[in-house]
DNA sequence: AATCATTGCGCAATAT
DNA sequence: AATATTGCGCAATGAT
């Protein structure tokens, strides 16, 4: 649901206009106080409602001036970090749901085989119980034992059938 | 005092029709500046290189004019919207995560039971396959055999049901 | 037309 | 110093 073709990133955008996207700057919305980051020179444009306080000045460490080579430099690389952390972090994503799907199937799998070992189990019970009856009778009858059901298997495979496992949990 | 525009080396840019965003951020310490700015200055403040003249008039669509109380409001709920999708987002992560978790426990549980009954399945064969074999000594040194035998089905029950784990897949 | 939900994106603070 | 993550707001778009 919801797979928008991005209509930016890698297409042939550019509705033909300016590409303005200064975010973090001063010119119409709020203003941020500058503190721990790089941000000073820029109160030119519309200065007046500004009262940024001096400006043209000396800031250190913040080698970043805003539109310095610098900083823009910084940024885009962080953006491209950014970009490719999210894409794996998506990947991982799918990744994981993949997996789920796998491992549902094998489960089925295993839950098959488990089935059928569980019938052949139970059948090689019955057949192993019949067959000590028929004995047991042979010892107490040797001569011939009951003729009609001789041939009619399992009179009795109802006892087991399903203690295949006794294991609980 | 054109903004720090377009990225130039390989930047993602997007279509931004006059789209000043000033985003403000107010991590924990700074502090933001709601800031009241002349309602159209920041319309088109932006390079004077749009297209057909710029006046800062009212532009219908964006209906507000970023000061807007209605604006404000929009944005505010959207931000709310986004948060709540995004914390659903992840949890919906952790709850997959988990889900392989429960589902390679399971794996294992069921593993277990297979092997299980692979050894019961084996025991009980051989068992028929040792009787099978007193039966057929018998069969060469009658010692009171007789017709007694006649409803023991047994020797030769045991036809397949011996691959039981060789099922391929 | 309005509203909420999703998604891509850039910024900045942090973490590594 | 550099990249990786993460929270956050914006805006476009999808879905109601």
């Amino acid at each position: 649901m919801s797979r928008p073709a991005q209509p930016k990133t890698t297409t042939p955008d550019h509705i033909g206009v300016s590409v303005i996207q200064s975010q973090t700057h001063a010119p119409g919305g709020l203003q941020r106080v500058p503190q721990l980051l790089p941000a000073n020179a820029n109160a030119n444009a519309s200065a007046g409602a500004l009262a940024g306080g001096g400006k043209a000045a000396k800031m250190k460490k913040p080698s970043a001036d805003k539109e310095s080579d610098e900083y823009r430099q910084r940024r885009e690389r962080n953006n491209l970090a950014v970009k490719k952390s999210r894409m794996r972090s998506k990947q991982k994503a799918m990744d994981t749901q993949q997996r789920v799907n796998e491992l549902k199937e094998e489960n089925e799998r295993l839950e098959a085989k488990i089935k059928l070992l569980s019938k052949e189990l139970s059948v090689l019970k019955d057949l192993f119980l019949e067959h000590a009856h028929n004995l047991a009778d042979n010892v107490h009858a040797p001569a011939a034992a009951g003729g009609g059901e001789g041939a009619s298997p399992a009179p009795n495979n109802n006892n087991n059938s399903n203690n295949s496992s006794a294991n609980g949990q």
